[in-house]
DNA sequence: AAAGCGGGGGT
DNA sequence: ACCCCAGCTTT
């Protein structure tokens, strides 16, 4: 465990929050999330913004917001709608306890995102970072939210060593966070740092020369950017294979829907078995299609076929399939036959 | 503590 | 090819 007290000394806690505060609001970006701010608002794009860049979540949060503006639109919505707006996003878990927890908000606090954290931190799917963005953007209490961004700020700022994969090491920085912050500006700092990390502090070649908090830099006064943070890598994806198949029949085409556990959980997709596993696929071979998750690689080989392979089918118009939900690698299957479909 | 969980963009 | 993103849950 580091010395806190040691990290801070001789260090100018107050020159790096104006400098950073009059920065942020300088430069911020303008982002739909941003307007017309309240508690829900930023919820819902603390959730999309897991894992997820700005730039993928706008269109989603836009689509989003226009159908479900408020808590109680989400939570009468039925749970297969909502996913719906989340096809494509991934971590598909997000929307699922994001919508049962604004459900619980509804039923139990009158439908007011609750503002005591021990309260806001037990909703399904609020971790740590969520807790104190939430807090802190949308009621300014003075909570640490550390995310990647702040921890690659602050290693960098403070010269901080330790392995940012390890869950232990998110503590450490909240320490920091709660010795750095000023607790009248808590929005502006999360938000800031946040800013900084996407847009100058970034993990390769960051910007020294345009960061308002460059003077107070450990990392930038020892030319040591480029080595930190410290993060240790994870291993090699596993590779999966597996056979697909379209049938189509009468303008209805066979799906089937994954497990209610798991990845993809309750998405639905063509018939699809690992390979080796079964017989023989008797089909026409119409391609391959490859898709990359975080921890597998899947090459899933496309067959048109004519006989059921399972009786657990459901057999699907087109209407029918819009409003199912899809995973992409499902969506790259679609356009593979789609593209068949045309030279039939 | 480690693994599971999506998908995309930058270098 | 590798990195990593405004992380949380389960094991």
């Amino acid at each position: 465990m580091l010395n806190l007290d040691k990290l801070f000394t001789n260090y100018n806690i107050h020159q790096f929050n104006e400098e950073l505060i009059t920065w942020f609001n300088r430069e911020k970006r303008d982002l739909p999330w941003r307007h017309a701010k309240n508690p829900y608002r930023v919820w819902v794009s603390e959730v999309m913004l897991q894992q997820t860049r700005v730039d993928t979540v706008i269109p989603y949060y836009n689509r989003f917001m226009e159908r479900f503006p408020t808590i109680e639109t989400l939570a009468a919505a039925e749970t297969d709608e909502v996913v719906k707006y989340w096809e494509g996003l991934g971590y598909y878990s997000r929307i699922r306890n994001l919508h049962e927890a604004v459900k619980e908000v509804a039923s139990v606090y009158d439908g007011v995102v609750p503002e005591e954290k021990e309260r806001f931190e037990k909703l399904k799917g609020v971790g740590p970072y969520t807790t104190g963005a939430v807090l802190s953007i949308a009621y300014n209490q003075p909570e640490p939210a550390v995310d990647g961004n702040v921890m690659r700020v602050m290693s960098r700022q403070f010269g901080i060593y330790d392995d940012i994969a390890l869950p232990k090491t998110r503590k450490i920085f909240e320490q920091v966070v709660r010795r750095l912050m000023d607790p009248a500006h808590a929005s502006d700092f999360n938000e800031g740092v946040m800013e900084l990390g996407a847009t100058v502090c970034t993990p390769k070649n960051p910007m020294c020369s345009l960061c308002p908090v460059q003077e107070t830099c450990y990392a930038f006064a020892h030319n040591v950017q480029d080595e930190l943070p410290v993060k240790t890598k994870k291993g090699a994806a596993r590779v999966e294979m597996y056979d697909a198949l379209w049938i189509e029949k009468k303008g209805k085409v066979a799906y089937v829907q994954r497990p209610d556990k798991g990845l993809l959980a309750g998405m639905w997709q063509y018939p699809l078995t690992e390979r080796g596993t079964g017989e023989q696929v008797n089909g026409t071979y119409l391609g391959q299609v490859k898709h990359v998750f975080s921890h597998i690689v899947w090459y899933i080989d496309l067959y048109r076929v004519d006989t059921l392979p399972t009786d657990n089918v459901v057999w699907l118009d087109a209407s029918e399939r819009e409003t199912k939900t899809v995973s992409v690698a499902q969506q790259k299957l679609e356009r593979l036959a789609g593209g068949e479909r045309e030279t039939i």
